[in-house]
DNA sequence: GAGAAAAATGTAAGCGTTTTCATATAATTC
DNA sequence: GAATTATATGAAAACGCTTACATTTTTCTC
């Protein structure tokens, strides 16, 4: 299949030394401009190109990145990666997708699958993992970092030395709270995380810090812990309903994502709530389907391909700053002005 | 940074030959046991893993593929690489996405970009093309075919002689209208498509074909092309109901994906219309997000994950068959019986 | 236990580039 | 026009593996 010539046939087939033909491949300039022509013709007669894998021999860099994310199918990451493509291919690297497995599945040697690639830096997306589980990730991380660079994506607890990027989650979270109150709420639920992730216990910290600069009580019902998807979302918050009177239903829920912000709607839906009117509703990641929904999602816009073009450049740089991502609050449908009247649970306290 | 050993280290350590090392990393069988186990002691106190670049020089195979899609934002394409890259793991190889660009872009040698890395084959996910640009890409075509085996993915012209995983999108449109005037529809829309795609001609076979089984006619007002996206979607049904009047309105629109389906649902229901008992809609794909549309979207699952998939199987099996892929209809609540009794436009020749 | 066959190991030549260093050629200078 | 310097080119050694072939060691066989 391999029809392809290699740099002594075009040496050859233009009278001239192998060097020469690197030299005018690599557009230096001490290639007098006869020689150059015709070494280029040469070129683009057999459609010759230098093979990128011997390259790699000799130069020691492969120009290639590597992108260890949870899973594509999740469109977040399917975006993170799309930026993370995207700035490579502007410095012209490559870009290379492995699933989390590549770094903690391995028996052997976990971590060293990616080092077998000879990647000039790997960014990682940092997700929620059990503590055994992630006590093995951070002594992959510790062994990879030694072939190559790293830089980590998402919620990173600060005493890593990592380059990171990430998103201030109890900003974020303190920020919705505040929106929410802003339109009249007071039973604010919060839906979504894993009890015992470091992350999302910095979202609970600006769930809390929130609610009390609104000066509303933090009420342990409101806080319910589910996976990311559709299904869990609707599951927890149909729970949550289950455990509390109407009268105590919350009013506003904010959902770690907008699938979970999905599930909320249809549970919402089928327990004959009015959306907006009765529940309303925040999301996360903004989504292409959050305009479609009924009603429209308001959700936090994380400009996750930003951040992986963010990642990549940090990679780039070599710098080990931390760095924290921009996020924006689109306001759609599905928050409304609270109508009732007095909030329950509040105490004479508050 | 890179801190790895060689080889040769791991020979020099061990008190072997390089040869020797190399057999114990590809598990060879004629290697003693007491050696065996002298080495793999020594490569794993070393963290050793050889270099896939210096493997690739001799071995002729990198044991990657390639695949070129339009855009990985799409959620179908973030599918379809999902699927290939898990394929191609399978099998021990790794998956590299390129984006159309690489293929078409090029001012100096097309497709070769691809070429340069030395592939072991490469999946090509077909799109429309204006003429001029699709005689390029066929050009690219060939020629990249002379350096690795090719895959494409989507509708090809049956004068291809490429393998191909496909749908049969006359099969498709066909059911679909057959489902939709099961419901009592008649005057059924298509919507989306380019005009001159060779692709989307098929899909008018088959809705032509679907119209002509039920003796409905061809009308050609219920005919609107648009691209891929929501917003297309949306304008697209709009133009076509402001140019009709409300009683030739479709009862009735099959859309080319999910994201169409979702702009017509926004149209209708800005227009006035109740979904679904003034107008049903199908969408394609079956994206996550189309049972939290409201009405839940009825929709074309093409099993994108498996197309992926079957398109590394077809790769590596180095058949050069053509394969149709398969798809299911997903009922969901977007699709309602018809309640206008006299279809328009019936004419006595029907 | 000598000779033959089998098993284990080593030697060295690639693979297709880049790159250092040497060499030949051309351009300067006086 | 000889000496000097700049410029253009070539020869050859890496890069880290695989692998065909040669060689050594072990295991049989009678």
């Amino acid at each position: 299949m391999s029809v392809n010539s290699t740099i002594y046939d075009i040496a050859a087939e233009a009278g001239v030394s192998i060097a020469t033909v690197s030299r005018v491949l690599r557009g230096e300039r001490s290639v007098s401009p006869a020689t150059r022509e015709k070494v280029e013709a040469v070129i683009a007669r057999r459609n010759y190109r230098p093979s990128s894998i011997a390259r790699g021999m000799t130069s020691k860099t492969t120009h290639s990145l590597g992108i260890v994310l949870p899973k594509l199918l999740n469109p977040n990451y399917a975006m993170i990666f799309t930026g993370a493509y995207d700035g490579a291919r502007r410095h012209g690297y490559s870009m290379n997708m492995f699933p989390w497995k590549s770094l903690t599945d391995q028996r052997s040697t976990p971590a060293l699958l990616l080092a077998e690639r000879r990647l000039d830096g790997v960014i990682i997306c940092l997700e929620y993992l059990p503590p055994e589980e992630n006590e093995r990730l951070m002594r992959s991380l510790q062994e990879l970092r030694q072939y190559m660079p790293i830089v980590l994506i998402g919620c990173v607890p600060a005493a890593f030395e990592y380059p990171t990027i990430s998103y201030n989650m109890a900003d974020i979270a303190r920020s919705t709270v505040e929106y929410l109150v802003g339109l009249g709420h007071s039973k604010i639920a919060l839906i979504g995380g894993v009890e015992a992730d470091r992350d999302d216990l910095r979202r609970d910290v600006g769930y809390r810090q929130g609610l009390e600069e609104a000066q509303l009580p933090y009420v342990d019902s409101y806080r319910a812990y589910c996976g990311g998807t559709a299904e869990e979302g609707a599951a927890a918050l149909d729970q949550m309903l289950s455990s509390l009177l109407p009268a105590h239903w919350p009013t506003a829920v904010i959902a770690l994502n907008d699938l979970v912000a999905m599930g909320c709607q249809d549970t919402a839906r089928k327990r004959g709530l009015r959306l907006p009117e009765d529940l309303s509703i925040v999301g996360c990641d903004n989504l292409f389907c959050a305009p479609y929904l009924i009603p429209a999602l308001t959700s936090i816009d994380t400009h996750q391909q930003l951040l992986g073009q963010k990642a990549v450049e940090l990679l780039l740089s070599g710098e080990t700053r931390r760095e924290n991502a921009a996020w924006t609050l689109v306001r759609r449908d599905s928050c409304a002005p609270c109508k009732s009247g007095e909030p329950a649970f509040r105490t004479a306290g508050y």
